[in-house]
DNA sequence: TGTTTACTACGAAATTATTCGTAGATAGAT
DNA sequence: ATCTATCTACGAATAATTTCGTAGTAAACA
């Protein structure tokens, strides 16, 4: 299932800082824009009946930690990305990227060096 | 603005057939999934509001016509998709797509003439 | 002990997106 | 001339998302 965008923003802080409590989510939330603490709350409440996250009930605060994984989730939102605004064609987006310049020198080295990789892997056939 | 993901099909129908009518924009649609004649058009009417299509009025069926460009609107959408699903980093989802085999032969190769063009152009620097 | 603070739970308002039905108008066919 | 098909306009239901206020409870503190 898809995250929401807000949802999106809580997991990028939980992938980053590791289990955390609502407050400190919502600290971290703070900084980039306005959000109410229960609003934080509402949105970890309803990620936990989701399934993206558990939670720790211990202590009267409770502990949240993201189920989901960083690499299963960004690949499932570029799959979904690449059908609606790409048509499918994941080319088309690397070239936009790339046209875009927003990649450093040592950005691109390491693209190139994957494709390099892709390259050797496919002589075989 | 961006478009919705409903608004995205429709601006997709134009921008490969050309100007087109309600009736045909529905059609192509009907070939993905479920639609009704009057949802279509209501999207469309929403979106000449919205300022994305312009509208020729003269005869009885109106013919509408992309106004945004596919270019434009792509680099939007990617912009704001590298900032939410992977914080502003632009060669992680270039990794993300290159790491899943989605591209062919001849689009990596593509690709690999875009970085070299990217190189020389850096070396004068 | 009584008060303040920090937390969860929950309801509900506000907003946006999607969907379609109905009404009214016009063109074309009989 | 009348009927049928086709079109637009528009209102409104539904659903999803985001937002926050209020209530209740427990801990910490004075």
């Amino acid at each position: 299932m898809k995250p929401t965008d807000s949802e999106l923003e809580i997991l990028h802080v939980l992938w980053s800082n590791g289990p955390s409590t609502v407050r400190q989510v919502h600290e971290k939330l703070s900084q980039n824009r306005d959000i109410g603490y229960t609003t934080a709350l509402k949105l970890m409440q309803i990620m936990h009946e989701k399934g993206f996250v558990s939670r720790q009930e211990d202590a009267r605060s409770h502990t949240y930690t993201a189920i989901v994984s960083e690499e299963d989730t960004q690949r499932n939102l570029v799959d979904r990305f690449v059908a609606t605004a790409f048509r499918g064609s994941a080319s088309k987006l690397v070239m936009q990227l790339l046209g875009q310049n927003k990649a450093s020198r040592e950005e691109l080295d390491e693209i190139k060096d994957l494709l390099n990789q892709i390259n050797s892997a496919n002589e075989s056939n």
